[in-house]
DNA sequence: CTTGACCTTCCCATGATGGGAAGGTGTAGC
DNA sequence: GCTACACCTTCCCATCATGGGAAGGTCAAG
């Protein structure tokens, strides 16, 4: 299986697949005569494995350590359901910022007119020099 | 005032400053005899502006247009309002997407022991080959 | 006049991803 | 066997906003 075989079978790109082989998150495949990259089916596998470790919005670097985790087969599910935790903390964290950003915002323009005039108080607000 | 002290009074470090200056966000200020950059207070007001639009989840690039339609005295309420929910929209849906996966990845780890044994059905789905 | 705090510009790094160029390979059809 | 096309390789560049740091100039206090 060459990279493009392997990029559709994982649902990561071809650009991404290297990339990860470049930082040592995954190791080098084979290789063909002419240099092309051959992927087997536990390759696809580990490929698919770091993109839903992605799509949990773990970092290349978690998703490494959960990786070793994952080969390791004596690891205590304590480590793993350590690390998943502390993820989700950070992730409700990141979303609540963002919620309250977008309730301070939301709140600004329920008291703006919207109309032709140019009083806001979104823009007052913003710009007030306290 | 020297960028040191617009620093501090605007609560933008010098760095993102001069960055700003650089890629047009803000007007360049005066400059000292030896080359110093100088603000007055309505370049510190523009800083703190950016500041509070940046806190508020904008791009740089939103702020220039924010700040456009600041400066804009005949500036219709609307855009500006406009503008605004469209980034409340966005910012809702980036904390949706965050609080999915955390969702889903405190489902997986409720399912997980978190003792010694490897068992972990955190991993288990992460890694399963469908 | 020295010292230390501040300023200048310039370059590099981050994290994850995509774009694209230049050139080699593999295969299907003729 | 040749041509065309899809695919592969490596390499470099860009993104976005921010910080770090080096080399060198400036300013004010002692």
């Amino acid at each position: 299986m060459n990279i493009g075989q392997a990029a559709e079978a994982s649902g990561v790109s071809a650009k991404m697949i290297r990339y990860y082989e470049q930082i040592g998150l995954i190791e080098p495949p084979a290789r063909s005569q002419s240099g092309y990259r051959v992927y087997a089916e536990p390759n696809v596998h580990t490929l698919r494995f770091v993109r839903r470790a992605r799509s949990l919005g773990f970092s290349v670097e978690e998703t490494a350590a959960l990786l070793a985790l994952w080969r390791d087969r004596s690891r205590a599910s304590a480590d793993v359901k350590t690390l998943a935790l502390k993820h989700v903390a950070e992730l409700e964290e990141k979303a609540a910022a963002l919620q309250a950003m977008a309730a301070t915002l939301r709140h600004l323009a329920s008291h703006c007119h919207g109309d032709k005039r140019p009083d806001c108080p979104i823009l007052d607000t913003i710009g007030s020099p306290n």
